[in-house]
RNA sequence: GGACCGGUAGCUCAGUUGGAUAGAGCAUCAGCCUUCUAAGCUGAGGGUCAUUGGUUCGAAUCCAAUCCGGUUCACCA
């Protein structure tokens, strides 16, 4: 139980004593004390006046004495300024929770309560490389994933891949008119940039021949149409989908080259799946839906035989579901995987790591799979982030200025590795450690810079302030890290002592405990929140606290060897927590660097 | 035009869900390595929390209106 939640009902109990009135959690706050104000947390009174009918003085002071004299082992003592009654928790409380967790490493981490939740992040296409966008989808799926873990869940990593459709179709068709049998191996290339490459060239090809068209005296808009590698795009989509043999061994060959540059990828960045889903598979799934729906009357056909559903009862448009030609539009799909998914896991929650310009579409999805009466819709959760941006505004694929994954990891870890040489601190290392930190370093820097913002804002991502290894960074944090191991290497802390509690404890001490013993309620809140910003900014924290500290009191030459043993503690617990921590957002943290 | 999201220091972001004098980092300036890692520490300057009104003991936070920016409203995915 935390101290929050721990003061919190010894101050329904003095209530209830004091004046025979029961309050719940919710009708008084616990804040943290501020730094200006004597005390380590404050009961805010408040909301408690009026229903008591007390001045905010005389219920201070009651409660107060009341919690001080009932409860020593908690409070050693209190002041009342204005409405704010000032605690302080007894240094031997703060002492007994460090003794209680220092040497835990699942400190912060809850028991399996038997739930399930899908986390659906990624969904690549597989006619491009991932790109900047792609990077925050992972981080953030994979992170808010890992935290459902720690808080409790059973979670299941899934992605699905838009492996088919016209955007296909365009590598395909421009690999077959320009390769000339060129594969990833013949070039040395990975596969996803090389099939990339061929869908900007399809684009290129294509402007081109509407220009001619249109020098020739035709329309614009009728150009777009007639290009003939556009006509062959299309034909190759109804051949892909009546299964002509050629078209999709081709298909196969190209996306199978895709997933051997995504693979790498993945690896690099840590990106793992329990159960990956194919659009070619899937696409065909929510059919079934869409009759049983058209039977349920929640859907109905428009004279054309295009299937729609009715949204504006609930402040939306009307929306398609099936096109006249009875094939599946893009909701059709994922009416039919959230059942799917249902049926596979029983999921109580179904998280989908979506950008934010498709909360329109989960908003329908949702409301669609709640009129179908699926038992799968109330735990539909769109978790939106917003779109990252450059200093120079949107990344444009036709102005060249998206930003490359494997590019953008490669600069990291470049960067990395020039700095940590200059600094020459790990001459020593053999040359895999050095890699290995490298990458820990790169790729921690960026994975950082993106999960610090709260995911539904939409970030800038400045390349040269994300390879900055200095202030509210990776690097920093992994520092502290490492800082707290190289006193540890030094001397570890003695199990066997046992700590005085009545030690009088420093300031900066002091901070350290409170911070650490928030650590579990912090992961309870960015489970809650699906927000890993709320870890870093945490981890963050933590290691700045811990910098002072260790900047301003000696570790191994304190005072006394009580005074040495509480502070090999305080490096041992920061350094499990800020590891256990950066874990979480998937990022590394190095013995020494 | 309708719906949704955002606007906090020069820049990038926090702000414990309504609490005390709004915080960090970068950048700028001034100090600190004979010491357990200086990728660090200490300090200074920098704010009309977009604007206006409302709700109440109390508002960056809640409500309304306005301004600015974004997304979306496809038989694309």
């Amino acid at each position: 139980m935390s101290v929050t939640s721990k003061i919190q009902s010894v101050v329904i109990i003095a209530l209830e004593q004091l004046y025979n009135h029961r309050f719940g959690v919710k009708d008084f706050q616990i804040n943290q004390t501020k730094p200006e104000f004597e005390g380590d947390y404050t009961v805010v009174l408040f909301s408690l006046l009026k229903p008591l009918r007390q001045s905010p003085d005389v219920l201070g002071n009651t409660l107060g004495s009341y919690l001080t004299k009932q409860y020593p082992a908690l409070f050693s003592s209190y002041n009342v300024i204005k409405g704010f009654l000032n605690l302080d928790i007894s240094g031997s409380f703060w002492i007994g929770i460090l003794n209680d967790h220092y040497q835990e490493n699942t400190f912060g981490k809850k028991e399996n309560n038997g739930k399930t939740i899908v986390v659906e992040y990624s969904s690549p296409n597989t006619n491009k490389p991932l790109h900047l966008g792609h990077l925050r989808n992972n981080f953030l799926g994979w992170s808010v994933a890992e935290i459902l873990k720690a808080e409790g869940y059973n979670v299941v990593k899934t992605c699905i891949a838009n492996d088919r459709g016209i955007h296909i179709c365009k590598s395909m068709v421009a690999w077959e008119k320009y390769a000339g049998g060129a594969t990833p191996g013949s070039t040395g290339m990975k596969g996803d940039h090389f099939v990339g490459d061929y869908y900007v060239r399809f684009g290129a090809e294509y402007k081109k021949e509407i220009q001619e068209l249109i020098d020739n005296g035709m329309s614009e808009a009728e150009a777009e149409k007639e290009a003939p590698i556009m006509k062959a795009a299309q034909q190759m989509l109804v051949d892909w989908e009546a299964g002509k043999p050629e078209v999709i061994a081709l298909w196969k060959k190209m996306n199978s080259w895709v997933y051997g540059g995504f693979d790498t990828t993945y690896k690099r960045i840590g990106s793992d799946f329990d159960k990956m889903y194919y659009e070619s598979d899937t696409y065909l799934l929510g059919k079934k839906l869409v009759e049983e729906g058209l039977k349920k009357e929640v859907f109905f056909k428009k004279a054309d035989n295009s299937v729609w559903v009715d949204l504006t009862a609930d402040g939306l448009d009307e929306k398609i579901v099936q096109r006249k030609d009875g094939t599946a539009v893009y909701i059709t799909q994922d009416i039919g995987l959230a059942v799917e998914k249902y049926e596979a896991y029983h999921y109580d929650q179904s998280i989908y790591v979506v950008g934010d310009e498709q909360n329109y579409h989960f908003k329908v999805l949702q409301l669609i799979c709640n009129k179908l009466g699926l038992p799968s819709s109330e735990g539909i959760y769109h978790l939106s982030y917003g779109m990252v941006e450059l200093p120079s505004g949107r990344m444009k694929t036709r102005e060249g200025t998206v930003v490359d994954a494997d590019d953008i990891i490669d600069e990291m870890i470049k960067v990395a590795a020039q700095k940590t040489e200059e600094l020459g601190k790990v001459k020593d290392f053999t040359a895999e450690e050095l890699e290995k930190l490298y990458n820990t370093i790169g790729l921690g820097a960026l994975k950082f810079f993106i999960l610090r913002v709260d995911p539904k804002k939409r970030m800038i991502f400045n390349p040269e302030e994300s390879i900055d290894f200095h202030g509210f960074t990776a690097s920093f944090v992994q520092f502290s890290h490492a800082r707290a191991k190289a006193i540890l290497r030094n001397e570890a802390p003695n199990h066997q002592y046992s700590l005085q509690l009545n030690e009088t404890l420093l300031a900066l001490e002091k901070e350290l405990i409170i911070l650490l013993e928030k650590y579990p309620a912090v992961i309870h809140q960015a489970a809650q929140e699906h927000n890993p910003s709320v870890i870093v900014n945490y981890c963050y924290e933590l290691a700045k606290t811990f910098n002072s500290f260790v900047t301003e009191h000696r570790v191994l030459k304190a005072e006394t060897e009580n005074k040495k043993q509480l502070r090999l503690r305080l490096c041992r617990m920061t350094a499990n927590v800020i590891a256990s921590g950066m874990q979480l957002a998937g990022i590394e943290v190095p013995e020494r660097m």
